[in-house]
DNA sequence: AGCTCCATGTAAGTCGTTACATGATTCA
DNA sequence: TGAATCATGTAACGACTTACATGGAGCT
């Protein structure tokens, strides 16, 4: 439950439409939290319903045929958005494809374990650079969303709204890097066990025998 | 998609009922993709019908009132196995509720936020524990499991069999290492943040306010 | 007789994905 | 007039969660 509350967090600098917020959205949160513009739009009706924003809808167009609506946060959405930031979650159990398979490598030959790790790092550091780039951005405090964030808020917050989100991403630079050195270990660890070995006929063949 | 592969890893070790391989799962891939047994039961079932795996209906008592479901690959499972090993998967978006939450930690007290980091500190503490723990027995080849599958593999596969799934394992205790670390780093800005503030007021109290 | 384990599910609901669908506005 | 952008959705489906539901087997 976590783009509710990133999307209370977003409408917490001013209201926006929808469309509007899926580009910040897609420009901050989703380096943490995917999602689709179709799901944020559903989301937003949903926290208009519950009573967390309130929408107004503006007229656009010069004849005004079309309109937009823009959403706001209710007192209750910023409420909510308060009581999010303070609850402690338990987090999700874990849940990662790429590692459940690397348990199962047997089942390729040591070419293909290669390949994934090859793949596995190669998305890391596209992860990594994306992070650093962002990171970047956000010292030199250079997006719309975050410069509207600083405005409303008061000169001593500042130097902590920049230094909570630097040090998220850092993290995740952090990890990915992480990921790298795993990558690059998986590598030498099939070096290992191929020497002498056909690299390409399945270290185990999957039987169908019971 | 994991599950299912996970599934078809476990039935190449040999036949089991639902049952059973809930509780291998439990032992073992759980570390990585969590399930529930009711889950597990459905897709089992699902296997079934699409023909991965066959099942053999077996009486059990002495009056032979009740009976299991015994699962085993077929040969199109242990093909879909090993295609699911080989296959390069684009990994799934990033999607973590602590990042996206460290993020906006300004909508909290000082004291709220090292609450938040220490919580994140003693999960991966835990996590890091088990999966020590993961690893000394798979290095001891503890696992019932573990045993089957090794007793299935020509003595050459044995190595790679558990060098694969130990890397695994120490790829997640680097993982949680890094967010100890991340949590600790996280502890310290907020000593540094905090310094002369009264820890207990919203560094920035969310405003309904457009 | 009662407890724990073995054994197998169903039902309702949430969250998210993928694909589809539509139409106005703005600018060249 | 045509393309990009603004703007807002619906529908179907898939994966997973939570809670509920049932009953035999094995042992004391």
């Amino acid at each position: 439950m976590s783009l509710r509350h990133a999307v209370l967090a977003l409408l917490e600098v001013g209201s926006m439409t929808g469309y509007e917020l899926a580009k910040h959205f897609d420009q901050s949160v989703a380096y943490v939290w995917s999602a689709q513009h179709s799901q944020i739009y559903t989301e937003l009706r949903r926290l208009e319903t519950e009573g967390l924003l309130a929408v107004t809808t503006v007229p656009r167009g010069p004849k005004e045929l079309a309109t937009k609506r823009a959403y706001r946060l209710t007192e209750a959405g910023a409420a909510e958005l308060h009581r999010w930031v303070t609850a402690i979650e338990t987090p999700a159990s874990v849940r990662d494809p790429a590692y459940v398979k690397a348990t199962y490598l047997e089942y390729g030959s040591y070419a293909e374990a290669r390949a994934q790790f090859r793949a596995h790092r190669t998305h890391y550091e596209e992860q990594r650079n994306w992070y650093e780039a962002h990171v970047d951005v956000l010292e030199r405090r250079g997006t719309a969303l975050l410069q509207r964030r600083l405005n409303r808020a008061p000169g001593p917050a500042h130097e902590a709204i920049v230094a909570y989100k630097v040090h998220a991403y850092r993290g995740l630079i952090e990890r990915a890097k992480a990921e790298i050195a795993w990558a690059e270990d998986g590598l030498e660890l099939v070096t290992r066990l191929a020497a002498g070995a056909d690299p390409d006929t399945p270290v185990l063949q999957p039987d169908a025998a019971d």
